[in-house]
DNA sequence: CCGTTACCTTGACTTAGGTCAAAAAAAGAT
DNA sequence: ATCTTTTTTTGACCTAAGTCAAGGTAACGG
C-alpha cells in the first residue's frame, strides 16, 4: 500500500513542486475510502472539496430523467476529480460513484484554495489540468454530435491501445454496459456494433479482451466513418 | 468606443483585481481587430496566446469531416476564449471565428503565465473560467446524450430569457443555422421543431423575435422531453 | 458445485432526425 | 427599388440507433 506522498509526487496535479510543499499538501488530505458501487457525491450537492484517487476507479455521470446514464469520465490512480465546485463555488454538476473498491485523498476546499494562492506552480498545474479536461470535453462533444457510434467505438479503442502501450489487442477496464454509456449509447446497439466490427475483421472480441487486427481499417472508421 | 481598461475591469477574469495589476494587465495586451467571417485560429494551430472579447462575437466551433459544424460557444463581450493551449502547451482544439466585426484583446502565452505566477487573485478568478466552462460542457454533453431536439430548444430559449431579462420574449442573437449548430443538429430539423412548437402554442416565431407563450410548457418540455 | 444474479447478445420493430431537392422568404448589394 | 445571394421552410424519403422482449452466457456467493 503506497503512501500518500508517494501518490501525491506522481500526480499532474501536483507534478513538479518541491518536498515541503507536498508536505504542506499532504497535511490537508483527508484520506476516505469506498466499496464498489458507492455513491461518492450527486449532482446538485454542494462542494465543499475535491478528490484524488489513490487507488481504484471512480465513474463521473449523468443521468436523464428516464435514467438513461451519460458517463463523462471514468478517473484512475493519480486523477483529481470534483474540482468544478471548488472554483465555481456553485454545486457538482454530475454524480461520482466507485466502480471499485477505491482509496481516494479528500481536499477540503478553504484549505486547498489558501494552498493555491501562496503557491504559483500550484496554480498553474490546476489551470492544466482543467485546460486538459476541457480539450477532452471538446472530443466527447465533437464525438457525440458529429460521428456515429461505430466511429467513437473505433476511436476509443484506438485510445485504449495507446494508453496500454500495445498495439495489436487491448483490455476493456470496464463492462461493456459502461462502455455504452460512455460512448453515448446503449447495451444493445454496443454489442451489434462489436458483432459488425468483427465480421468485418477489423477486431476480434473475446470477453473483455478485443484484438485490433487492422488497425488502419479502425483509423479511417475513427476518422471518415465507415 | 470603451477604453481597454474599462473591459478589463468588466471582465469576470480580471473583476476584484487592484488598479494597478489591471494596469500591468493592459500593459501586455494587443489589440486586434477583426471583421466579419473572420478566421482567429482553427483546430491545431498552436495557442501562443488567448483572446478577451471587447466587442463582437465569436464562435467557437468543430468541424466533422463531411463538414457538418458544431458550435461549441458562441462568445460575447468581456468573455476569454482561446485559454486551453496557454495551459495544456498543446494546439487549439478547436475553431474560432468572427461573427460579426469584432475587437479583441490579445494576451501573449508567456507574459500572461508570468502574470499569473506572482498573482494569486488573477490565477484563482481564471480557475474559475475554466471551471465554469467545465460546467457549461457537461450541460452540453447532457444534452446532446441524453435529451432530444425539441428538448434542447426549449432549454435554450429559456436560458435566452434569462440572459435577457425579459421573460415572454426572446431574441435571436444569431442565424437559425447557427443555432441549429449550436444544439447539434441542422437547419431543416430546427425549422421542423420550430413550426411544431409553435402549433402547439409554446411560442410564437417571428424572424429572429420569439415570444414565449407557455413558459411552464417549455420548462416541461426542457427537462422531461415532450 | 449449484443456483442466483448480473451481463451480454440477438431479433423484430419503431422512430428521431438526417439527406436531398426545391420553393419561398429575407437580407444585402448595386 | 431590383437583382442577387443567403437563409429558411417544406416535402418525400432514408437510416442510425433506440425500444421491447427473449435467450444465452458468464460471474459470484453460499
Amino acid at each position: 500500500m503506497k503512501k500518500k506522498l508517494d501518490i501525491l509526487s506522481e500526480t499532474p496535479l501536483f507534478s513538479g513542486l518541491p518536498e515541503d510543499q507536498l508536505r504542506e499538501i499532504e497535511q490537508i488530505a483527508i484520506e476516505k475510502n469506498f466499496r464498489k458501487s458507492e455513491t461518492i457525491f450527486i449532482e446538485g450537492d454542494d462542494g465543499i472539496g475535491f478528490y484524488v484517487v489513490v487507488e481504484g476507479r471512480i465513474k463521473i455521470y449523468k443521468l436523464s430523467s428516464e435514467g438513461k446514464e451519460q458517463i463523462l469520465h471514468i478517473f484512475g490512480a493519480g486523477e483529481p476529480f470534483g474540482e468544478v465546485p471548488v472554483f465555481t463555488g456553485k454545486p457538482f454538476p454530475a454524480n461520482a460513484e466507485s466502480l471499485a473498491k477505491s482509496r481516494l485523498l479528500f481536499f477540503p476546499r478553504k484549505a486547498f484554495v489558501d494552498l493555491i494562492s501562496d503557491n504559483p506552480s500550484l496554480a498553474l498545474n490546476m489551470l492544466a489540468v482543467l485546460s486538459t479536461r476541457l480539450r477532452r470535453f471538446t472530443v466527447q462533444i465533437e464525438n457525440l454530435s458529429l460521428k456515429e457510434v461505430p466511429s467513437r467505438l473505433a476511436a476509443y479503442l484506438i485510445y485504449l491501445a495507446e494508453e496500454q502501450g500495445r498495439k495489436d489487442s487491448v483490455k476493456l477496464h470496464i463492462s461493456k454496459g459502461q462502455l455504452a454509456s460512455l460512448l453515448g449509447t446503449i447495451p444493445e446497439t454496443l454489442s451489434r456494433i462489436f458483432a459488425k466490427m468483427s465480421a468485418q475483421n477489423l477486431i476480434q472480441v473475446t470477453g473483455r479482451d478485443i484484438s485490433l487486427i487492422d488497425l488502419a481499417g479502425l483509423e479511417d472508421l475513427a476518422e471518415h466513418g465507415k
